[in-house]
DNA sequence: TAAAAAACTTGAAGTAGTTCAAGAAAGGAT
DNA sequence: ATCCTTTCTTGAACTACTTCAAGTTTTTTA
């Protein structure tokens, strides 16, 4: 239940039997429905969660009261809206399970806890927001050079599974573009 | 010279004195010119850069051989392409001066020798991460929920005086629109 | 301080993608 | 198995923004 999370962190840190044993002990392992929320527009997002199993969007809604998917999250990545968890400023996200997920949470009071106790974790934690950031530095590009229908190929040639995963309408939202839009592209009517 | 860094890091970790020497024997500090890269596409990017003074863009060259700004930076932020840092990858990005600037540089090794001798550090850097990844996830807000004269009027009032600093080109850039637009919504012609 | 280069402006014509509305298909719950 | 909800499709009308081209202004360099 717990092991995907040491799994992972072992990836970048090698932690010792003491050390894995503090780490379980501050963690929290619970199932989150089909649409349910982690985090709200406006609340305070006081906790990191790693994704077990299933998947995630972070989502806003507009003015017009759309929809618009900015994140995705699925096995092995941590799902957080930073800015709010770090200054405790309301968030201006929504978090929720696109299928039933199971999640490893740990709130913001545990992590520093935790962080004092394991202080190689620090090294743990940077590592993977380094590569978190650097991804969404890569999306941005691709949001930047590339059209609608590129966008659209481009995923669909890199993660075919996942284009498979997701309901039309949000990856559409995630690439920046209409539900609409998106079908004509793959009716080949653009 | 070094010091806005250290001010910079005793904001998020305190150092004692012998760290902040020890710190202090890692760190290159020098100018880059006006237009001068400190990375290019194609190179893999093996340093990180804290601005003392000036500003910078990282950029790409699209197919059509337009420039595209992904982010500015300026003092006290550190630029970098972490992607290509983390994984030794060739970059996408270019990284210039905008300005006569001047940047702490540390490269990778020394960076990796400088977390272990002082590893307080690795909070310092998870921690302005995560600042700059929360504040990479609000412009991806902002870019899928306003209209190119919003986004504009937005960082116009947010950030009056950086809207001076660089030239409009870079801006429309940064804001995902076209320079041609900028002078139109500044002439009222919208 | 003149000349060259870089940055900004303007209008006209074009287009990539949106919006709307209505129907069809698929998925979930009881 | 059927009803209800959610998701996907389609075409027609529209619009926010781009592209192009030419001229003007500002900045840099020698």
């Amino acid at each position: 239940m717990y092991l995907p999370l040491l799994d992972h962190i072992d990836k970048f840190v090698k932690l010792d039997h003491d050390e894995r044993n503090t780490v379980l002990t501050y963690l929290d392992c619970h199932k989150v429905r089909k649409k349910e929320h982690v985090l709200k527009e406006g609340q305070v997002c006081n906790a990191q969660y790693f994704i077990v199993k299933g998947c995630f969007h972070q989502y806003i809604i507009n003015e017009k009261g759309v929809e618009k998917t900015l994140l995705f999250g699925i096995e092995n990545w941590w799902m957080t809206d930073f800015l709010s968890f770090q200054s405790h400023s309301p968030s201006n996200f929504y978090i929720q399970a696109i299928e039933n997920s199971e999640v490893i949470s740990i709130d913001k009071e545990s992590l520093e806890d935790l962080l004092i106790r394991v202080p190689k974790l620090e090294r743990y934690f940077r590592l993977c927001m380094q590569k978190s950031f650097g991804a969404s530095q890569v999306r941005i590009k691709y949001l930047f050079t590339m059209s609608a229908e590129e966008r659209y190929h481009h995923i669909n040639t890199m993660f075919p599974e996942f284009v498979q995963r997701v309901p039309q309408y949000m990856l559409a939202s995630y690439l920046d573009f209409s539900p609409e839009f998106l079908s004509k592209i793959r009716a080949g009517k653009v």
